[in-house]
RNA sequence: GGGCCACUAGCUCAGCCUGGUUAGAGCGCACCCCUGAUAAGGGUGAGGUCGAUGGUUCAAGUCCAUCGUGGCCCA
């Protein structure tokens, strides 16, 4: 006897006085309603002869069960938090992670990369995305029996780190950091990056993303930097290192360069002087005619640097006479700079203009080489200026990129306080020296006009002075001459969204730039090059043995950070003489591009490892990484080993608020993860996360959306899980027991596996292409199919006497066990909780010796037998035809309950046949004692005729339309014959416009309306008719129901238990209505159905009155004696 | 200023690659059913000029072009 059933047992062990041997309840045991309360019989079974006044209602008497299973108690209010609780507690207990991964070792590899965040800060809601679909795919392939290790990993360094410790230490600029000890500043870096961590782990195992912690690779491990030195000497023998001007926001006062994220916090609306400058030209007519370039800027202080003039190639220029003076300029902008007193000499192109040297404004330094000429630059507009852009490569990085090009110098005559160093504005900031610049221009000739011009600029978020754009020596990865490489690489990526190849990362890998690799800064990895204080020649270390090797000494010890590395002296190979560590540190991208083998240590350690794991098959992260981690992985992959790092990739687009706005602490809307795990599960976050919208689009997250997924989807399946469990534990179903084969089951069992194939193929196809959004469509669908049309279709067979039909019975606890076990192994990579606990209660329950876990199974494939496409098909057409049957009940006005005498289907010809084995089915549901199909021959249609556009399109063409407005038009008798004709498989003839068109069967549609008079509901050419006229037996048999229901009622009032037997009395006037409910036999059904000993036909007081309309009243009432 | 993405019902999203003539779902709303999955479940209905314009085509939500709005990235 099972004692963990919380619900009665079979009622078939209901004893003698119809109490079960437990005590426990279940009154609709052991009864076979001839007609249930939902159950409509599609051939009304007649009770029989109607007894005398009072009917005793003997006892059940059915064969006794074998002993009760083991099934669980499943609760219909489900906690999933706390279920998920209990799971994660099974995982840890089993080890499953670890299990199965040691399950597959042998297996074929599968590589996941994680993608390394920075455990700067608490993790967020977008987090858990990432991680979400981090975790799905391995956990697919782990089921499709690869080995899937998924080592996790740690960013370590960077900025973000160092200005965080700044804030706690009060510093302000780099001069504090390094009055403090770069010694201690690091050692709080470091430990800054562990203080996070804990919650990291925390929500990482909450959420249910199996990633190994405990084997993460950190990147400021030595092992890792020392990994990155190789890389660096790798880059520097293939002689793709190289050092040169690199221009930053940079603030003189604080002496140091900004990060992005710094700039954007200081920018303010100001008013800044705008010149216009004349440079008179030197070369060829215009230089003969005496003609100015027009140059216009909003900092005079960079004319003295000026080196070059940029054009449009889209832009017009012209030569144009001014008070006697030639000058040229964007013809677009004329008007602007110059108003409208200008006469127009020619027109001018960008080719004119190319190449002719100028006469600097300024010379305040002199430099030996090839400058002051006008080049070409694509950044060159007409919104503002003249459409000539002043170049000055010291003080903008794209003029430096010009610059460079070009083979242009730099010319710098400016400090790092950003004071003049030279001429007559030495010693003043360079801003404050515009006022005496313009009134050099304006002394020299050289000023056409000045103004003031509204602007944003950048100034400094500690000291609120005015930003400069200031080149330094910097060191560079040439990337640029590995671009064709980086293209073709990329071409071979398999992006999901797709266009981004081409798109967002192909563009910008067309347009690349060598990338910037040096920082000077402290946190970070050093740089391994050591410059001779003499030659300046400089050597790179990939490794620390090879660092003590140079220096003489055992540095095998050594923390590769600074300001240890910067202590390192090593003699110089070139003369002899000392050289020193450059003092930058490794742009911190660097560091996680070069994960693939600095995880491993590769190549000092980890061969072996770096072999297996590389390249990755699959990596993920938010779409803001395209040129961050996508890029530096692709860059330093194709630059090392010449080829990409990562076959797939799948970008995530954002998380926003529930409004759609992106969240941010400013505006209040962030969400814990915490907060929304813990009300709904982590299941459902997930669940939100995979199946809403596209990955790629920003998905709106938040706690309704939340409370939709898990009534929609995860309570739906729970629900269909519980019904299953509640009912199998009372039955005892088992099973080994003896259960057909599907082939042998009802339709409807073959229907729903035919659609369980369905899905896992669509699954399977969907996840082994990184479709998320198929695959969670397509299981939502399952999962109501199997609650909305399965379990609702089946629900007698569940709850009927064993006895009656064993085999039926067997056939569909088995079928919606596979049903419920197969849904929950697909769903195990998306809900990993909920899937285990299924597995836990359906299979483990029944076999101990059954996996410790659903995430040690192999991925389902579908029984090819079970397909049937016929079946699916005709199921399809059943359930449309029971919605138009709804939608006549529903206007008809005709109750549910009311059994109603006739329908009559029409369909399409080719569905007829399928639908034939669903008529039952269709009665039932609509409560209609006979469902025919029309044959399409009978009397009772009308037929009319619809054009098929696909076919008639490509036959007809233009006169298409024609002849399908002549298809519409014909009548019923000539559609009738054409269908005949099409239906022998002839072609029709049609007149049209005097001509005469040949039709073929594909080109027409036959449609088929009843004839009848009957509410009728028709969609396309479907239709269902159904016949409302009430006989005065219908309306008798509605009547008991009528009872049945009211007296139910009353037990349900009464607080009777399930299984309590009741003597009722029931009184119902006019005494024809009596003696009707009694030749019907309706009385004793009345007594099955709510389980009276004795159906007592008098009246009663207290009894509840009944309107039965003009059949009369009936007065019922349940007595507990 | 450039690149990319999105725009379909009141809201959240499918459908678009591969064009076919009443455009789908969920939520919400209205009405109703069920009361043996029950502090659940289910049905029916209303609701859409598919962002705008132009083009290609016998046929456009779907393909092309231009524009608009919003977002992301970059300047």
């Amino acid at each position: 006897m099972s004692g963990r059933a919380g619900r009665a047992p079979h009622g078939t062990r209901l004893d003698e006085e119809g109490r079960s041997a437990t005590g426990q309840r279940g009154w609709y045991r052991g009864v076979v309603p001839a007609m249930s309360s939902l159950g409509r019989s599609a051939t009304p079974r007649r009770p029989g002869d109607g007894g005398p006044e009072d009917i005793p209602m003997p006892p059940s008497q059915s064969p006794s069960q074998p002993p009760a299973s083991s099934w669980p108690v499943v609760s219909n209010r489900p906690s999933f938090p706390a279920i998920e609780a209990e799971v994660l507690g099974r995982w840890r207990d089993r080890e499953v992670f670890a299990r199965s991964l040691e399950l597959r070792a042998d297996a074929p590899v599968w590589t996941f990369y994680e993608g390394p965040p920075t455990a700067n800060g608490r993790p967020g809601t977008h987090h858990v995305e990432a991680r979400t679909f981090k975790d799905v795919f391995p956990r697919y392939q782990t089921m499709k029996g690869r080995y899937v290790r998924r080592k996790g990993g740690w960013d370590c360094h960077g900025l973000p780190v160092e200005l965080e410790i700044e804030k706690e230490l009060g510093l302000d600029s780099k001069a504090d950091i390094e009055a403090y000890g770069i010694e201690e500043f690091n050692r709080r870096c470091r430990e800054s990056v562990r203080r996070y961590v804990g919650d990291w782990s925390e929500l990482t195992e909450r959420i249910g993303f199996w990633v190994d912690l405990d084997d993460a690779y950190w990147t400021m491990d030595p092992s890792y930097v020392e990994s990155l030195w190789w890389g660096l000497k790798e880059l520097w023998d293939q002689d793709l290192i190289f050092e040169d001007f690199r221009v930053t926001p940079y603030c003189g006062r604080c002496g140091t360069g900004l990060s992005d994220a710094e700039v954007a916090q200081g920018y303010q609306t100001v008013s800044d002087p705008s010149v216009y400058v004349r440079f008179p030209i030197l070369d060829g007519p215009l230089a003969d005619e005496g003609a100015a370039l027009v140059v216009w800027t909003t900092t005079p202080w960079t004319l003295p640097s000026n080196t070059a003039v940029a054009v449009g190639r889209e832009v017009a220029y012209q030569l144009v006479r001014v008070d006697g003076e030639l000058l040229v300029l964007a013809a677009e902008l004329r008007e602007k700079v110059l108003g409208e007193d200008v006469e127009v000499v020619r027109e001018l192109t960008a080719d004119d203009l190319l190449g002719l040297h100028y006469e600097a404004p300024f010379t305040l330094v002199e430099v030996d080489a090839d400058m002051r000429y006008v080049v070409e630059a694509d950044f060159v507009t007409t919104s503002d200026g003249t459409g000539l852009v002043h170049l000055a490569p010291a003080f903008g990085a794209d003029d430096m990129e010009v610059g460079r090009r070009e083979g242009l110098p730099v010319i710098n005559p400016v400090d790092l306080e950003g004071r003049f160093t030279t001429g007559p504005f030495a010693g003043d900031f360079v801003k404050d020296a515009d006022p005496a610049i313009i009134e050099a221009l304006r002394t020299s000739g050289r000023l056409v006009k000045d103004e003031l011009y509204e602007h944003t600029y950048p100034f400094c978020w500690r000291c609120k002075r005015p930003l400069i754009y200031y080149a330094k020596p910097s060191w560079y990865i040439r990337t640029t001459a590995r671009r064709d490489e980086l293209l073709a690489n990329n071409a071979g990526i398999d992006w999901h969204p797709d266009h981004i190849r081409e798109g967002r990362f192909g563009n910008w890998l067309e347009n690349n730039v060598d990338w910037a690799l040096s920082r000077d800064r402290y946190w970070g990895t050093p740089l391994p090059f050591w410059r001779c204080d003499d030659c300046d020649h400089v050597t790179v270390v990939g490794s620390r043995a090879e660092l003590g090797e140079l220096a003489g000494r055992d540095l095998s010890g050594l923390d590769p950070h600074r300001p240890y590395v910067d202590e390192v002296v090593v003699p110089c190979p070139e003369c002899g003489a000392d050289s020193h560590r450059v003092a930058h540190v490794a742009d911190a991208w660097f560091d996680s591009g070069g994960m693939p083998y600095a995880q491993w240590g590769y190549p000092h350690q980890g061969t072996e490892e770096f072999d297996r794991h590389f390249p990755a098959d699959f990596i993920c992260e938010a779409i803001d990484q395209t040129r961050g981690w996508f890029y530096t992985l692709l860059a330093e992959s194709t630059l090392l080993f010449d080829r990409s790092s990562y076959d797939t990739v799948l970008c995530l687009g954002h998380i926003v608020d529930e409004e759609g706005a992106k969240m941010s602490k400013s505006k209040g809307n962030i969400l814990d993860p915490w907060d929304l795990i813990d009300r709904h599960g982590a299941d459902a976050l997930r669940w939100l996360m995979l199946a809403e919208g596209n990955p790629w689009v920003n998905r709106r997250v938040g706690h309704q959306h939340l409370e939709d997924v898990v009534r929609r989807f995860l309570l739906t399946l729970w629900n269909v899980h519980a019904f299953f469990t509640t009912y199998a534990a009372i039955d005892g179903f088992r099973l080994d027991g003896d259960v057909p084969p599907v082939a042998d089951r009802p339709a409807i069992d073959r229907w729903v596996l035919a659609e369980l194939a369905d899905a896992v193929t669509t699954v399977d196809g969907a996840l082994g292409t990184y479709d998320v959004s198929t695959a969670c469509r397509r299981l939502e669908r399952f999962v109501d199919d199997l609650s909305n049309w399965y379990v609702r279709r089946n629900r007698r067979r569940f709850w009927k006497n064993v006895a009656d039909d064993p085999r039926d019975k067997a056939a569909a606890y088995a079928t919606l066990h596979t049903c419920l076990v197969t849904v929950a192994q697909l769903l195990a990579p998306f809900t990993p909780f909920l899937a285990d606990r299924l597995w836990e209660d359906l299979v483990r329950s029944q076999d101990p010796d059954a996996a410790e876990s659903i995430h040690l199974t192999d991925f389902p494939t579908p029984d090819a037998s079970w397909a049937d496409e016929g079946l699916r098909a005709a199921m399809a057409t059943t359930r449309r035809v029971v919605e138009l049957g709804r939608q006549a009940r529903n206007e008809s006005g005709v109750k549910v309950r009311q059994p109603l005498a006739r329908g009559l289907v029409t369909v399409p010809a080719d569905e007829r046949a399928g639908l034939e084995q669903f008529l039952d089915d269709i009665a039932d549901e609509l409560n209609v004692r006979t469902v025919e199909l029309s044959s399409g021959t009978g009397e009772l249609v009308d037929r009319s005729l619809r054009p098929n556009f696909r076919a008639l399109g490509p036959a007809f063409q233009g006169d298409a339309p024609a002849v399908a407005g002549a298809i519409s038009a014909v009548d019923a008798d000539a559609a009738t014959r054409i269908a005949d004709t099409l239906a022998d498989g002839g072609t029709a003839e049609l007149e049209l416009d005097g001509r005469t068109v040949e039709l073929t069967a594909a080109m027409v549609e036959v449609v088929e309306t009843p004839r009848t008079g009957w509410e009728l509901a028709r969609e396309g050419a479907t239709s269902f008719a159904l016949d409302t006229a009430l006989t005065r037996e219908l309306r008798v048999e509605g009547a008991a129901r009528e009872i049945v229901r009211a007296l139910n009622d009353q037990r349900k009032h009464l607080g009777l238990e399930l299984d309590d037997r009741v003597e009722v009395a029931v009184h119902a006037t006019p005494p024809e209505l009596d003696a009707e409910l009694a030749e019907g036999g309706w009385y004793a059904v009345v007594g099955r159905e709510v389980l009276a000993t004795e159906v007592h036909r008098r009246p009663e007081r207290d009894a509840t009155e009944v309107d039965l309309g003009e059949l009369g009243t009936v007065s019922v009432a349940v007595l507990t004696t």
